[in-house]
DNA sequence: GCTTGACCTTGACGCTGCGTCAACCCTCCA
DNA sequence: TGGAGGGTTGACGCAGCGTCAAGGTCAAGC
């Protein structure tokens, strides 16, 4: 007669084991002796072993019971659906693997690498870190809402960069943003450009980039985002309603321009 | 301001998903409006999505704080150390596949196939259905414990097959153990063709199989296996000591044979 | 006969990442 | 004004044990 030490590790587990097993019905409690212990026969070491045996093949705990009782058929069916359950978690783990290995760099966490690459050229044209940041955050919002749209829209974006007036624009951001100047002169002469800007794209009737007309949500968060990140946004948001335009990421022509 | 049901959706996440995440502190809470709601701004759709993507990398929650305050470096390291457990894990599923794949038939559950071919040809020299299932849990113990040399025994236990005088004795057990009877004549039968075996293994000068002097354990187990499988057993066990042999899987002459 | 260490007992929490009630409150729309 | 469809906290459940806690028991050496 075995003690529960000595049969588990005749069937290479632990103590702990072999008293889940009787928690849950898997394997029977045997009979105690007279100070209370378990003592196992040679057949509980048989079920024990067998119990391992599946468990070890990745049978969940509580089908093996099952399993010990089905025959031929029903055995072999039983074991094609866990295979395939155990295909798909490795299929599932691979995909993860896959994913991780785009996590490299921190630009490109949640952000597909053309993304990333208009992100560096942003870097290249004057923009300071805490504007690169900002406008990484921003896309990150945009790439959840349209991931498969993003990658179209990426070359038109770097392009923009080309105009000078835009990289002093970013010049112009990165300065204010990086001193803690209340009410930066700067703001204005931001405002100036920016303005110039949307006229230029008005008058070029291009649609803004994003723009989906059923969904405002994205835009939204995009305002906010920005706002979040600096209040002195609000303050260029007013400066730019004196301009005559309304919103952030979408401008629109105000109705009247002011005198 | 977003609901945290508006905010999951953007994220594609659950809003239990989300609750979960302030509970352990990975996303911070955010203010509470007029009725106790949580009013999230873009900063948390934006946490919320770095967040998932880690976590769809199968980046531990308890690590993805830490990594997203990482530098570049820091982060690499972290990766390579989550992509190795991925790796290890994905490793461990496939053995187990593997596994499962050998446990095609009832037979071979916990058992190499050399022992499930000495079970088949028990089978054919006329074995009942009985007499082969308790001689598979037999060899489900020494497999257990001599797990490496059980494939160098099989040969020779096959070849004893081949002597009628065991063919016979396995046909006259299963006769005994198939039927009910408590004090079976065929008992004594049995005795005599294991008795006469037994002295031919001894003037043989054969080494029982499995004899490994220092470890009665699993002997023990296989007389208990018998004896548990079949009362019965017991009898035959007498009928030997009266034939001058003691034991059950190691026959031992007795000093002085009865008159 | 007493100590010591190894082994046994039950009971309970911990881990991972949420899913899923329960019981209740808030908001919005017809 | 009522009902649907949000939101709130609290709690259990899941798989398979690991790991205390707080003891009782056994075998061996003194």
């Amino acid at each position: 007669m075995l003690t529960i030490g000595q049969l588990a590790a005749y069937a290479g587990v632990t103590v702990r084991a072999v008293r889940h097993y009787h928690q849950i019905g898997l394997l029977p409690e045997p009979e105690r002796d007279a100070s209370g212990y378990r003592r196992y026969g040679a057949t509980a070491a048989v079920s024990l072993i067998k119990i391992r045996t599946l468990a070890d093949a990745g049978v969940p705990l509580s089908q093996i019971s099952r399993l010990l009782e089905a025959d031929a058929s029903a055995f072999a069916e039983a074991i094609r659906t866990i295979d395939n359950h155990l295909r798909a978690e490795i299929e599932r783990l691979e995909t993860s693997r896959r994913h991780i290995a785009q996590l490299t760099a921190g630009d490109s966490l949640a952000l597909p690498p053309e993304v990333a690459a208009y992100l560096d050229r942003l870097r290249s044209i004057g923009a300071s870190e805490r504007i690169v940041e900002a406008e990484r955050d921003g896309w990150i919002l945009v790439t959840a809402r349209w991931p498969d749209r993003i990658v179209e829209w990426m070359p038109g974006k770097v392009a923009e960069l080309d105009d000078p007036k835009v990289a002093r624009l970013y010049r112009v951001l990165s300065e204010i943003f990086d001193d803690d100047v209340e009410d930066d002169p700067r703001l204005a002469e931001a405002a100036d450009i920016m303005a110039c800007l949307a006229e230029q794209a008005y008058a070029a009737g291009e649609v803004i980039v994003g723009e989906e007309a059923d969904d405002d949500l994205p835009h939204d968060l995009l305002d906010a985002l920005a706002v979040e990140s600096d209040p002195r946004v609000e303050r260029l948001r007013e400066l730019m309603r004196e301009r005559g335009w309304s919103g952030w990421n979408r401008m629109e022509r105000l109705a009247e321009p002011p005198a």
